[in-house]
DNA sequence: AAGCCGTGGAT
DNA sequence: TATCCAAGGCT
């Protein structure tokens, strides 16, 4: 009986280019260094919608490896002291969903990382991507993985002008590969190299085509048009007023309660029936689709809330706040600091 | 399934 | 300056 998908001539001379292109280039991350799931776990959760340099540079990796160095202390951390180290990387949810997975491992898969495909997708935060970096580069199990780098690199390979947001594109995506991985028979290098070939050869703009391992079994004509994409993202212009009130104790704050960025600090909203206070700070930030016009206003009158706390100036740095609310705050605190010296 | 969820760097 | 995009997932 022929085995039923035998790795096509092309396939594996793709694969094999990869492979000693990357043995050769490969770079060096922390999380290549090991096959520990935890850590693994860590980077690729981290990684999501987030470049390496932001995680690497910026140190979140290395402090979160130090503060939460395995499961069991994760699962013991409180969930202030998690959004506090994540602060800054944004999507705060995601830092939440780790701390759920590590109390899963904890309590339902006694202290060891599940190997199980099912039981990996079943985890908070992991979808299709993650769970087939943790399978290939944990355990080195041929799975295949598609993010926004591969979903490039093998469009342009093919030359396929199929939407990669649609479905019949992930499908595709998705399809080529699985067997790509599966006739590289190093699915832990290959699923690295052909990421890192998305990042550094095959890149958005200007690809370095001259230098690509796999150039000759390239078929794009104008990489640079690919990929397509259907979603456009339309920015809509939104106004937020907050206020800024300090006393002897500190200054006021409120906790986020919604859905988006829950449990975190910012300044409190400026209540819609209030009057208007001066402005004493101005900025703008990006939140997915919308650009926000961030007014901060003196403190109206009437200040009465559960929903806010007085919190000494030296206590700030240890709550968890969203960046745009962070840095107003230091601009704040920072001007009458020197206003007071001046 | 289309909208939502953060932030910073590159171009 | 404006836009894109980065190791996506959830609802």
């Amino acid at each position: 009986m022929p085995p039923e998908n035998e790795p096509s001539k092309r396939d594996c001379e793709i694969a094999v280019s990869l492979l000693d292109w990357f043995r050769a280039n490969g770079r060096d991350y922390p999380w290549r260094r090991t096959a520990e799931p935890y850590p693994i776990l860590v980077s690729e959760i981290m990684l999501q919608q987030t470049q390496i340099a932001t995680v690497l540079d910026r140190g979140y990796f290395a402090r979160w490896m130090a503060r939460f160095p395995d499961f069991e202390t994760l699962a013991a951390a409180s969930e202030a002291d998690i959004l506090k180290a994540w602060e800054g990387l944004g999507y705060y949810r995601r830092a939440r969903n780790l701390h759920r997975i590590a109390a899963v491992v904890q309590e339902e898969h006694g202290g060891i990382f599940p190997r199980e495909d099912e039981q990996i997708l079943a985890l908070p935060g992991i979808g299709p991507y993650t769970a087939g970096a943790i399978a290939s580069f944990a355990f080195n199990r041929p799975k295949p993985i598609v993010d926004g780098n591969v979903a490039r690199v093998l469009s342009r390979l093919e030359n396929d002008a199929t939407p990669i947001d649609s479905g019949e594109g992930k499908k595709r995506l998705w399809a080529r590969a699985e067997a790509l991985v599966k006739a590289s028979g190093e699915p832990r290098l290959f699923n690295s190299a052909l990421m890192e070939l998305g990042q550094v050869i095959c890149r958005p703009t200007s690809p370095l085509c001259s230098e690509c391992p796999v150039r000759l079994n390239c078929t794009a004509s104008a990489p640079e048009n690919l990929p397509v994409k259907e979603a456009k993202t339309v920015i809509t212009e939104t106004t937020e007023r907050v206020f800024f009130c300090e006393n002897s104790g500190g200054v006021l704050l409120e906790q986020e309660k919604g859905s988006r960025r829950t449990g975190m600090w910012k300044l409190p909203a400026l209540p819609s029936a209030s009057p208007m206070t001066p402005v004493i700070h101005q900025s703008v930030y990006g939140i997915t689709r919308y650009r926000v016009t961030l007014w901060v206003h003196e403190a109206p009158e009437v200040l009465e809330s559960e929903s806010l706390r007085r919190v000494p100036l030296g206590d700030l740095d240890d709550l968890a706040m969203p960046s745009p609310y962070r840095k107003a705050l230091r601009a704040i605190l920072n001007a009458r600091h020197f206003e007071l010296k001046a």
